[in-house]
RNA sequence: GGGCAAGUGGCGGAACUGGCAGACGCGCUGGACUUAGAAUCCAGUGGGGCGACCCGUCAGAGUUCGAGUCUCUGCUUGCCCACCA
């Protein structure tokens, strides 16, 4: 009687595996090593609590990565760590009563949990969490730094403000208006804040996204757009019978003559200035429109309210043409671009248009299409380049040289200079939140503002019962008494150098040692989510060329060499969420299905960078795929002996001659499989799910030959190496076969199969016969057949020449080894 | 309104550089095994036609010996940005 069968118990093999990794450390990474290095990172996770199968998606490639670049001969670092500070740990904090250490200790430990059960290779003696003193020390240090280089500094400025949360918000942190948490609308506030000033860093933070061809082309695009570098011409109206001038920023300068108002935000330090200077009931009209959008945010202002406006009473004077025009205030200019004021050119610019209609102000068309030499009526406004007219001495010029010469005349006359403005404003990091870092500043009475000198770092968060007492303190330069910053800063501070931190995470000297980065810097592959695309992806580049420019990194001035964005899991088509109640959670999917089955399901459902959906039935694929992967090895567990691989290669392929067409077809299929993963690695396509259709192909003709040749060499090939093959993305399965085959060392540990091009080669190959592009005939043909060869056997088939008729073949296209096209007239 | 991406069987997808459309899987149908079911294995599965064949990758045009792939026009869906002067 056969012995029965042990079945594949996939919960015993995963927690096996899974601790004997661990005990053995399998994924330590040594700094220094022989191999090349390869830095693989995942964005960290914030803890929230449990993780679903949309995090999987992203470990589990990141995870396959990894493990497929150490196959391959590479000293691999793939490090993990937990974004911990930020409001979802305050919320619950203050919602249950509980302290949000305690509630964030609480859920990084069984989120670390969740990702080791995951069957993930990280080095967790690496292991980084942000709320911990050892990390947000430097996080103070190197706030430090960035104050003592000016790149730091308070001021007032209008703000957003969420009202929900209590909070003011980066701009990168409003979206539609609303706050990217709580989705809330932000309103407007005047505060005294801290901003890191990126935008000193503006022209190389655009430059160099040409640098950043491992990117996302739209990811590049994007963070190009936000940045919204324009170029143009700032000059300055002279207010008439005032001392007192209104510089604007156009890029039309050449619409100048066309400018029939002129139109300023309503917290414009002109304003006041003007309040002064007209009768008292204009006066008081100005200053409640003024007061009506004080808590406006920019979205309200411009998007949700119709253009609105106040006539000052004022004029500015046009710098060339002295005509007067009318200042308004209005509520659709910004007051935070250009300089919040706008030449109002009605027909050459819509929005212009818009305002000029509705308050019947005058609109003088100055721009011409090349084309029409007299100007019609305007219906629209006409914004594109053209030539000008009734502008004096410049009518008759082209809009691109009117450009030049105006700029070249307002800078002559001491009026005016090229300039150029950028969409993107300095990073508004104060949080008026709690739970994270204290910005380690003192104010004090007789000193101001004062730093805490490096010695006295960290400044500890105090318990959440004893801030009062924390924020008493002295000043560090005089001893008198002081008080601390209050506010904390944004977390996305923490995550734009933690990749650092993985480096070196136990120093207490520095943030990093200056070599550690040398040798593992810059990230050869990123993977995350595009919602990142202008916060943390934008900020960490800006930290990274700070750290460049002082030398505490080397080489490229770019964090992150190569990018890529994996897509989100929908389920049954829905995201999703706990109030749905349809979250795929990774402790009943390990208990269901197994990890093995949930890897393999994520990559092999959709390619990685679209949405995947999950669906119960569609990982049961996987399931039987593992199923038959084990009961294809299982009888060969006690007759594969370890021996050298290259042997057993060797045999098969100096007998090639010899072997029949099923072994031909299984080492090939080992071949096709391998050269799969390898491609989709090193091309960066990751495209896994069609090297997983390459090991189903791979089993279905195991199957097959199991009853047909069960003593082949060729099946024994497939045997040793398949649990290589399947390594990176069913880890324990691999390591289980491996075992049972004899081999004492991890699997992990090999190198990843070598694809054999002449295993891969086909001897033979089939012939498409085409007839005027309609395929006729396909016909079995040796590998290399010449054309005259495939002309002689196409003119053989009977299907052929009935489809030829008798005509003459005008010529022929011959695509060696694939098609013959006869075109026949 | 602007920008970008994508539309392929009942479903997820494959075909990366123009060369056999639908690999692989899910589902479904039939068969084997079973008292029965589950599991497994085998066969089939784009549409039409008895058939040789014909039609077929969102729609329409174009380039080409040959188009899912390239070009243009339109439609649909998704994502991002939306008064930045």
């Amino acid at each position: 009687m056969l012995h029965m069968a042990e079945g594949f118990d996939f919960a015993a093999i995963e927690g096996k595996w899974q601790s004997r990794w661990e005990r053995e450390g399998l994924y330590r990474t040594p700094d220094s090593s022989d191999k090349p290095k390869y830095y693989a990172m995942e964005m960290l996770p914030y803890p929230s609590g449990d993780l679903h199968v949309g995090h999987a998606k992203n470990y589990t490639l990141g995870d396959a990565v990894a493990r497929m670049l150490r196959m391959l001969g590479y000293n691999v670092l793939h490090p993990m760590g937990w974004d911990a500070f930020g409001l979802p740990a305050e919320n619950a904090a203050i919602a249950h009563g509980v302290d949000p250490a305690a509630w964030t200790a609480e859920n990084i430990l069984n989120m670390r949990r969740q990702i080791k059960l995951m069957g993930t290779g990280y080095d967790w003696s690496r292991e980084i969490a942000t709320n911990e003193p050892e990390y947000y020390r430097w996080n103070q240090w190197l706030f430090l730094r960035l104050y003592e280089h000016g790149l730091a500094y308070k001021r007032e400025a209008p703000v957003n403000w969420c009202p929900f949360d209590q909070t003011v918000l980066a701009n990168e942190q409003v979206i539609d208006g609303r706050c990217w948490r709580c989705e809330n609308l932000v309103e407007r506030r005047l505060l005294s804040q801290w901003f890191l000033r990126i935008t000193a860093y503006a022209d190389r933070l655009l430059d160099d996204l040409d640098k950043l061809t491992g990117w996302p082309e739209r990811t590049r695009t994007m963070q190009r757009n936000w940045i919204g570098r324009s170029e143009g011409v700032e000059f300055a109206f002279p207010v008439d019978g005032l001392d007192a001038k209104v510089a604007v920023f156009t890029t039309r300068i050449d619409t100048l003559f066309g400018a029939t108002f002129l139109a300023v935000a309503p917290e414009h330090p002109v304003v006041e200035s003007l309040l002064r200077a007209v009768p008292r009931d204009r006066a008081a009209a100005i200053a409640s429109f003024a007061e009506s959008l004080k808590s406006k945010s920019e979205l309200e202002r411009t998007s949700l309210m119709e253009k609105q406006g106040v006539f000052t009473g004022a004029y500015a004077i046009n710098p060339l043409s002295h005509e007067r025009i009318p200042i308004w205030i209005t509520n659709y200019v910004l007051a935070e671009y250009g300089g919040g004021a706008v030449m109002g050119v009605p027909a050459h610019d819509e929005r212009d248009l818009d305002f000029a209609r509705k308050h019947g102000l005058p609109i003088v068309q100055v721009v011409v299409p090349s084309r029409e030499p007299s100007p019609e009526p305007l219906e629209r406004a006409f914004v594109e380049d053209g030539r000008l007219i009734a502008s004096e001495d410049f009518s008759g010029m082209s809009s691109r040289r009117a450009r030049e010469s105006l700029a070249q005349r307002l800078a002559g006359m001491g009026a005016g200079a090229q300039s150029v403005n950028y969409k993107l404003r300095d990073w508004l990091i104060s949080r008026q939140r709690y739970w994270g870092t204290p910005i380690p500043i003192v104010y004090c009475v007789g000193c101001g503002e004062v730093p805490v000198p490096d010695d006295q770092l960290p400044v500890l968060l105090p318990p959440r019962s004893r801030v009062e007492e924390f924020l008493q303190t002295t000043c560090p330069r005089c001893g008198g008494p002081a008080r601390r910053e209050s506010d904390t800063m944004d977390t996305f501070f923490e995550s734009s150098w933690y990749y650092l931190r993985y480096l070196d995470p136990h120093n207490d000297r520095a943030p990093w040692a200056v070599e550690r980065a040398r040798h593992w810097m810059n990230v050869d592959q990123y993977i995350g989510g595009s919602e990142h695309t202008v916060l943390h992806l934008l900020y960490s580049r800006f930290f990274y060329k700070f750290f460049h420019d002082r030398g505490w990194v080397s080489g490229s001035d770019e964090p992150f060499q190569n990018l890529f964005h994996q897509g989100m899991v929908l389920r049954d088509g829905d995201k999703m969420s706990k109030s749905r109640g349809n979250v795929v959670g990774i402790d009943e999917t390990a208990e269901r299905s197994g990890i093995d089955a949930m890897r393999l399901f994520l990559l092999y459902v959709t390619p990685p960078e679209e949405t995947s959906n999950w669906t119960d039935d569609g990982i049961t694929g996987r399931v039987r795929l593992l199923n038959r992967v084990w009961r294809a090895c299982e009888p060969y567990f006690d007759r594969c002996h370890p021996e050298p691989l290259d042997s057993a290669q060797d045999k098969l392929r100096g007998a090639h001659g010899a072997e029949s067409k099923d072994e031909k077809t299984l080492i090939r299929a080992v071949n096709a499989a391998a050269k799969s993963a390898v491609d989709e690695t090193i091309s960066r396509r990751f495209h896994y799910n069609t090297t997983i259709a390459k090991l189903d192909e791979l089993v279905n003709a195991m199957t097959a030959g199991a009853a047909a040749m069960p003593d082949s060499p060729a099946m024994r090939y497939a045997v040793e190496k398949l649990p290589i093959l399947i390594a990176p993305f069913a880890p324990h399965i691999a390591e289980e076969l491996w075992e049972r085959s004899g081999h004492t060392t991890s699997v992990h540990l090999e190198r990843y199969v070598e694809p054999d091009e002449a295993a891969l080669a086909a001897e033979e190959i089939t012939l498409v016969v085409q007839v005027n592009g309609k395929v006729r005939a396909r016909i079995a043909a040796p590998a290399g057949v010449t054309e005259n060869q495939a002309l002689a056997l196409a003119l053989d088939d009977s299907n052929v020449r009935i489809h030829l008729g008798g005509k003459e073949i005008r010529k022929h296209i011959y695509v060696q080894d694939k098609l013959l096209n006869l075109v026949a007239a």
